[in-house]
DNA sequence: TTGAAAGCGCTAACAG
DNA sequence: CTGTTAGCGCTTTCAA
């Protein structure tokens, strides 16, 4: 390496770390077995500009390829004060919901060379509790991150991406004091649900929501509601219950709706998440109900788990993975210096996925003749 | 919350800042306001050494806090030659068997300071193409990598790992050819399904496996072969088959061992995962055959979802978590250059989750007096 | 007890 | 067409 002699340099020969051969060959080190400089190396391995003599270019070329020569993310980081990478926070993992987002966030970060850091940032603290986002460790290591936090009311969040000054955009999340989001047509995915039930007959419909204090749990609440009053059908605050988007959640609402006079039961539920409808399930068959003959369920989130649960459930499909794709762009375009905004996802609009949850409600308990209401 | 107007700082005393904000106070910034060397500064932060005076001390700090002053992770890695950083590679996030191996992973990162950076890495590719690692973007990212493709035998992550020097282990996954991996001790998890079925009365016990070109699903079905002849049981040919351990193979495999004359057929399945257990629950209800009436099943991987299904499923709950913990011990201990080696879990050791989908035998439907054998 | 200086590996003006 | 130079923000000898 050093052309001068050692003995001059009593301190030369110690500098890094007694390692014989380093980790990864440098761009120097190409350079110099491609007699070049670093700075030619380094423009034309990364295809900048044209003119190079085509010795050159074959010298560095070859020469890269045979010392098996891949730049330094991190050094190039440094440089170009970019990380070429983004985030994403998923509050749990074992919510299906998430991961048709993450395949849309994936693609479109895939398809801009950004590297997708996926975090889970709920596993460890539960439901409510505060979260240490500097824990995460993601402070330098992304330009920007996602935060799919549907279910959780979080500003710390939003303190945090501030005070590292990370961009931010939420998913599934239209927190009104915040401008960058994208969140899907909630009112249009339950519009679907009940729509549904209401062609199969149903009049007397319930809801198992997801928690208010949430912007989805909220909005597809407020869907229900519409669609509801659209088909003139009443709304019954005893018939609505938050299943909080979780498990035991779901079977403590339906529950609670259920366990009450045959009389007084709605014959449907529209329940806000797949996890939750699973808690729905256990509920309803606790208290010896069955599916669909005394009830219907449907939920929202389509899983091949709803294919197997008893009895398999109707649910509804909604753009996730859109709404991933979006989400990523969005960031994207904002680390370009683009002005983010607020987005509505309407393009792939929700479908049904019919199984077995639901049919025509059964007869009426009483025989009042006319309007039961 | 309060929303931040640009122009209030209650404090009086406001450091001389350039003109235009940088994106994050350096550690320069941080001496500079404090009147020290970054040196100094740097030392002090990282609570490095004893001897400062006190109020050096307290002006560093203080001018830290003021500025809000974050290491800039990318610098530093690049200095210390070291990301504090781990990988995660894991093949399909809809598999339930990886959230709590992934929860294992995180808390020993999380305990040693490492951030952890989970990629799906499947996603894309499917079952049985190819991953670009390269496009992953791991390479200068992370320190090391943790590989748990159980379910993918690809000898790309090897060559991958090697040509990026990146330090991997292998989480359920104990090729003969690597010397880093953890493992369960599937024999065991088998042998309690077996076991359980044997206790209810079974005698003709079948196996939807895993792809016998992975290991896992290779020790799982040697595990199931020994606990038979241990049990002094006859393993049949004809009632094992390949689920893939995903559902459509467990479907497939159900099938192709159940559609035969009753008399044929084996009274009970031991299933080689969660997930090949629905599509082997499916093809259960396609044959018009009942669980547990006709049928017991029994699976590996304890998740919610399996108290949901059409019967509610027994399993057998595996160490995952602590797979996780140990691989990542593994792999940040042989980041301190310290030999890895091939480990077996044994310590939690596996347990039944007793639900409705395992029961005694149904009649022989022959009157063969003695043995059916 | 603290400061000066030398880079980690890379990119980007600006000169030749 | 290619080389020189000057750092990105941080840590770490070595000196004072």
């Amino acid at each position: 390496m050093g052309t001068k002699s050692a003995a001059d340099r009593p301190d030369g020969d110690r500098v890094a770390t007694p390692a014989v051969r380093r980790g990864r060959p440098t761009l120097r080190e190409v350079a110099a077995a491609a007699g070049v400089d670093v700075s030619t190396a380094s423009r034309l391995l990364r295809g900048q500009d044209m003119p190079y003599r085509a010795e050159t270019r074959q010298r560095v070329l070859d020469a890269a390829e045979k010392l098996g020569y891949r730049p330094n993310q991190q050094a190039r980081a440094l440089r170009l004060q970019r990380q070429q990478a983004i985030g994403l926070l998923v509050p749990d993992l074992d919510n299906f919901g998430f991961t048709q987002i993450l395949r849309g966030v994936q693609e479109v970060a895939a398809e801009q060379e950004y590297t997708l850091m996926l975090v889970e940032a709920g596993a460890g603290a539960g439901e409510g509790g505060g979260i240490s986002y500097e824990r995460l460790g993601l402070e330098g290591r992304v330009d920007g991150i996602l935060v799919a936090f549907a279910s959780m009311d979080d500003p710390h969040v939003q303190e945090w991406a501030e005070r590292e000054r990370l961009p931010m955009v939420l998913v599934q999340r239209g927190t009104p004091s915040y401008p960058a989001s994208v969140v899907m047509d909630e009112q249009r995915n339950v519009a679907v649900m009940v729509q549904h039930l209401v062609e199969l007959g149903h009049r007397r419909i319930g809801h198992v929501s997801g928690p208010l204090r949430t912007d989805t749990g909220l909005r597809r609440q407020e869907g229900f509601a519409a669609a509801m009053r659209e088909h003139g059908l009443t709304v019954r605050p005893e018939w609505i219950a938050d299943g909080g988007f979780h498990w035991t959640g779901g079977q403590a609402a339906a529950r609670e709706i259920l366990d009450v006079p045959a009389a007084d039961r709605p014959t449907a539920l529209v329940v806000a998440n797949l996890i939750s409808a699973l808690g729905t399930l256990s509920a309803v068959h606790e208290l010896g109900l069955t599916v669909p003959g005394d009830l219907s369920v449907i939920a929202i989130d389509e899983h091949i788990v709803a294919a197997h649960t008893n009895p398999p459930l109707t649910t509804v499909q909604t753009p996730q993975r859109e709404l991933g794709r979006r989400a990523a762009q969005m960031l994207l375009n904002s680390l370009s210096g683009e002005k983010p905004s607020r987005v509505m996802i309407t393009d792939p609009p929700p479908s049904l996925v019919v199984r077995a949850s639901t049919a025509p409600p059964p007869p009426p308990p009483d025989p009042p003749p006319q309007l039961p209401e």
